[in-house]
DNA sequence: ATGCACCCTGACAGCGCTGTCAGCGTCAAA
DNA sequence: TTTGACGCTGACAGCGCTGTCAGGGTGCAT
């Protein structure tokens, strides 16, 4: 299929297949005249390429979890690289689901002092 | 103070603290030769602008929120718009929140899907 | 053969900071 | 007065995408 079938088959802009594609992931086979040429394997590697990004990884982490993740048959490589980089990265998220549980409250706190309109209390040091 | 003082003392550094008041928050004295001269209240106030950027929110957010949040003593200007952005800020937060702890458990359940070296399991659709 | 939708590449812009460098004043101490 | 730390401004770069535009082919249907 051409790009622009992939793209609104996997929710995924030309743009950005285009990108990943130019950063060594998807890589489609081409026809005759140079158009980009899809397959349905490319598209679960599409969707799965979206999940990831919308899950926040960048494409340089996905390129290290693609190899392991989206063959259709069992893996063979050693994963041991990958199982480390995705323990990062949960690793990772977790401290920013930390910060932000901490930005969370800290701005509920401001919300709670605020006064409802008129002159009143302040957040205390 | 001069910015190398209110630097250390706040832990935010001279690149941001010259680019805060560019954007219009925290905005010191100059001395006669131009130099920025912080007050003590001035350090509160990058404190907490601190506190608001590691929360995650942008400079435009706090523009908003500083005039309210700041003043040393009771604000008397109507917050309504103010408690608008912070519900706001927060409902954002919580998305996001919501969003990378699906990632996260997106990520544990590749994990838990890897193989230990050898060939083994994949990751079934 | 003409048209129109769709594809191609390459390049520039913008997000919201943040670092760094250049080129040049200021100030206090030696 | 000279030195060295510190300050000033302005500007450019980079992060990791993502949109958009320009200039130009391809392919199918009238």
């Amino acid at each position: 299929m051409q790009i622009g079938e992939i793209s609104q088959r996997s929710g995924i802009t030309v743009r950005m297949l285009r990108y990943y594609e130019a950063e060594g992931l998807l890589q489609p086979h081409r026809t005759g005249s140079g158009y980009r040429d899809y397959s349905e394997t490319d598209l679960q590697e599409a969707k799965r390429i979206k999940q990831l990004a919308d899950a926040g990884l960048t494409v340089e982490a996905m390129h290290d979890l693609l190899p392991c993740i989206i063959s259709p048959k069992p893996t063979f490589h050693p994963c041991d690289r990958l199982r480390a980089r995705l323990e990062g990265e949960v690793a990772k998220l977790d401290q920013r689901l930390a910060d932000m549980e901490r930005s969370r409250s800290q701005i509920v706190g401001y919300l709670a002092d605020l006064p409802v309109d008129a002159p009143a209390a302040m957040p205390q040091d």
